[in-house]
DNA sequence: GATGAATGAGAATTCATTCAT
DNA sequence: GATGAATGAATTCTCATTCAT
């Protein structure tokens, strides 16, 4: 069992560079450049090899997706939040998703700014576990802020969708377009406070 | 010269109808699954016939954005914003913005939510002239607004970019994800109204 | 008939251009990038319009070569060189058969340089009038000097085919080699001169 | 180690098939006319197998050349030359020029008639090792004549082109020309001697 | 488990040539 | 005679995937 487990161990670690070397290569190249054959190439491994961590190109990114959203919600359910009071753990939920985006950004791209891969076997149908779960937990952050009257009586799920959507798109943007295009940009700082200030008035 | 003009407008003509069998095929097979073959075959022509109105593949998808922008564009200096109350024009311009990305999901993914593709020539230094002339109508309609009162004093182009966020990230999730991953998910209308409210209240 | 004869005069002047075009096209780009759109687009013709002067472009090619034979011929026949004596005549012609070369290298490499076209019939086997005219005159020039007592006794075809052999392979170096490759080439007149001698006293 | 040595030597084997592959063909079909796909049909391969072997098209074409070259220089530095008197040492060496030219009709063709490639990178500029080194060696050679007082004295740089240039002609055409276009040709026998006789003597 | 050569389908693109106008 | 759009086959090259070793 100790040999077992550690070959377990060595497995999910060898499993977990690939997904890291994917998502350089992503980030360095785009997307649409990632070739199974680079990966492997960048790990020094044969191409082969892959596959036995993935059964095809298609369950390596819906795996890296999943995981994103995994560990999207990891930063969430630090218990930090409930000792807030409530419209400040809202706005720091909102921070929070700002800075995972920034910070993993092709994670974040993949996940939820293209358009899914319609190869993949169920993609689309299948049920997100984890990114309910961070949904969840907006729609809670919400539900305290209308309970505590900060909040205006509204549909929480609308809410929480509405909100998530306007903040994702400030993420989208500030990962994609900012600073192209000749367009006179506000700096990244200011966009997220007004965002955020935005949707905090917003529902009040 | 009737002759050439007929030609010219039949070679127009011939353009848009490979522009729209690339419209379509993106939607029913997804970005990334568009070949250059898919195209001829779909309009019975062959393969080659598209290189006599585009360059190469990356310039038809840049076209594609830029006229896409031009539309867009066309949706909004029409005269009637002009002879709304301020509020009334700025929510009016979010509902165009949307309807238009609706009606057009193909373009709307295409031109705003994918990264651009690395391997065309100065796509990202390139400056939109179209992109640019519809935020100048949103950073005029949020003026009028602020020295109408009904929005307080903040910078105006932030405020406009912000409202840009917003709505897109609307825009996006609605063709991307509305509907999928057993996400208990508001109607399209109810998100669309709400989110117009979080926008101009967020600016009150 | 008037009319007729500037009719065919004038097809015999565009003929020449297209032609032109190829030259300066093959000496540009290199001789396998040579394509019938690129001799149309360089004189603002129509691709089609080639097929009314040229049956196809192996046609083409042929009758290049053709007509490179014969303006090499040209050079040779002029009755200068029966007024010189023997030995003189016989280095002028190869002063002028490099003079040649130099001069229309593009034609000179098509001509005498690149393996014939597999797939323009009868290339190989077809008699190459000119070409035979241009080495008669150079086994008469031999001959005279053998009768004058400046040249050896030797098989007189043999002589002449070994000198423009060595003339020839001078010609081709300096147009394909010449100045590349990092080698310490003496200068082209030095050659020149050097091999003229080397023929010369090699027949004495 | 056993089995990568093994490995090794299986796709050296490999590798010169594809060439030996590549040189039939051109041989039959023409330098033009090889295509990566022929090659692999020759050898009942899949076409992108040769890309396991070459880079791409223009390198394998390179290395070709290369190896041509090198092969040439091997058959120069056979120890027996030193031990020829000088003239005959000289006469050995065009021998084996022409030898090899005969023996290596397509190498010896695209090596040394063709005009290179302008689509592969650095093909011009390149230094060729090998094509230096068989150079210097017929320098050294015909320095050992003018030494011993067998031929004049001149600049030993021009007359090794010279001589260099007037061989190749004569391979040249012995292998592109000879027994076509309905000319007199006397035999290969004949012209190599002759050939040999005539820089022999005229560079006495 | 790893290797890396091989596969085979398919990608973008080019080009000689044709033909209705 | 000229035009230029269309053809269709061919080209180089890429890539996910497989499989004997």
């Amino acid at each position: 069992m100790g040999v077992a487990e550690r070959r377990a161990r060595e497995k999910d670690a060898k499993r977990q560079k690939i997904m890291d070397a994917a998502t350089e290569l992503i980030l360095s190249e785009g997307f649409d450049k990632l070739t199974i054959r680079k990966i492997a190439d960048k790990l020094e491994y044969s191409p082969g090899v892959i596959y036995n961590y993935f059964e095809d190109k298609g369950q390596l990114l819906f795996d890296f997706c999943e995981e994103t959203f995994e560990r999207l919600q990891d930063s969430f359910t630090e218990a930090e939040m409930d000792a807030l009071p409530p419209v400040q753990a809202f706005r720091l939920c909102g921070q929070r998703y700002i800075d995972f985006a920034l910070e993993n950004p092709a994670a974040y791209v993949i996940t939820f700014c293209l358009p899914p891969p319609t190869d993949v076997d169920g993609w689309i149908e299948h049920e997100a576990p984890a990114g309910t779960k961070s949904y969840e937990i907006l729609v809670e952050l919400i539900r305290r802020c209308q309970e505590s009257g900060d909040f205006r009586p509204m549909d929480t799920a609308a809410a929480a969708q509405v909100v998530w959507f306007a903040v994702h798109g400030l993420a989208s943007m500030l990962i994609l377009c900012h600073g192209h295009y000749g367009m006179p940009w506000a700096s990244k700082e200011d966009l997220i406070r007004h965002t955020l200030d935005l949707v905090e008035r917003g529902l009040r």
